[in-house]
DNA sequence: GTCTATAATAAGATAGAC
DNA sequence: GTCTATCTTATTATAGAC
């Protein structure tokens, strides 16, 4: 009698909701990446948390712990979410320009569609990078890039269409400054400006203008 | 007898702290900048604001009424530093790439020197600029950057050493995008690719880099 | 104008039933 | 594994003396 085999016709409007660790946990991953975003790890309310989620705050606590710890998860997410798209980009088979730009394009919508990465590595900063150093996941996963765009520099100076002794690391600042800074500080630069950076034909205009002014810079 | 023209000999240990209302406020927010830039908004605690203060807790809400409203004008202080200083250029004068250069090397440097004012705006992005919105006096400050590179844009034009059209907001943001992320990015980008940013030779490095790059892209 | 002490509340974390 | 109710601490804000 103590075995769960009762009750099929009490709770209704409870359909489909046995236990179901995996989706729990997703769910509230889902929700704190939500509320971290929109807040940082300060801001973020772990009452707010147990709000966007199907479940109860005490399940935060069962599967994470910590709110720091959640924090930490969700930073990973993110992070490792990258490292996944950007792999199958094949750099190495295609002609050096085409290679820049292809980096540029693919960077530049990447940030465009992920909000909540470029917001998180904001709050990250703020908190002086503490939790990615701490994190031997993060550190190790981010030289796939240098080494593609290392690749396409090396192979351009040869052929003589790009300068000699560029490198992988600064270009790939330069990249990463403009395509994370037209999210990071939309806006305050928004407001100021008087900008709207969901425009889409601004957005078109930018992307081609950091194309061009990678490109510019790597010309031999 | 209730005026204060007693005890002078009372306390040697208080000497010279009479009341001083706007050394007060100012020492005030002076603490509260250094707390909000290293925690945010949500981050920041008023008691480790009154406790890097040569005051009490008391006297923040005497004189700021609230945390909030204390952000608000640590914000308006921040931002209205740059205006102050930028307005010196005298851009107008100029060969026009050595206008280029100039600004770029002036905004490299001034996003160099206070990262306070790079950190705070971080966090206003992370609020969603919901202050910076609020705030008349800053949102009327920002546009002589503007038209002074307008100026400058035109002029080498006019003279065939720079590209037709270009926009002043375009060469703007990216100016901006390069030295704010320098910025606002060390502690995540220094981690992920052992780059250390207070290097005083890789400081050059990308300051140079940022007017060469700049160049390239406004020239015809 | 300034201080110490304290109220009021918000938020992270947990107990214990089911 | 999940829920509701609650404990505990930290934090914003204020009272009231001087």
């Amino acid at each position: 009698m103590t075995t769960m085999n009762e009750a099929p016709a009490a709770a209704p409007t409870r359909k489909g909701r046995k236990n179901n660790p995996e989706k729990t946990r997703e769910n509230i991953l889902q929700a704190a990446i939500a509320e971290f975003v929109s807040g940082g790890l300060a801001g973020a309310r772990v009452d707010a948390i147990a709000e966007r989620t199907q479940t109860s705050k005490r399940m935060i606590y069962y599967y994470f712990n910590s709110k720091e710890q959640l924090y930490i998860e969700v930073l990973e997410k993110l992070y490792g979410d990258i490292r996944n798209t950007e792999s199958n980009m094949h750099l190495d088979e295609i002609a050096p320009e085409e290679g820049i730009r292809r980096l540029v394009e693919f960077t530049f919508d990447h940030h465009d569609r992920n909000v909540d990465f470029v917001r998180i590595v904001c709050n990250e900063n703020i908190n002086h990078g503490q939790f990615v150093k701490q994190s031997a996941a993060i550190r190790s996963m981010n030289n796939t890039v240098l080494t593609a765009l290392d690749g396409i520099l090396r192979r351009g100076a040869e052929q003589g269409l790009f300068r000699q002794g560029l490198k992988a690391i600064d270009v790939h600042m330069m990249i990463s400054a403009f395509c994370f800074y037209r999210v990071s500080n939309r806006h305050t630069f928004g407001a100021l400006f008087e900008v709207d950076f969901d425009d889409p034909a601004l957005k078109a205009h930018h992307r081609e203008m950091f194309v061009d002014t990678l490109l510019r810079f790597v010309r031999a």
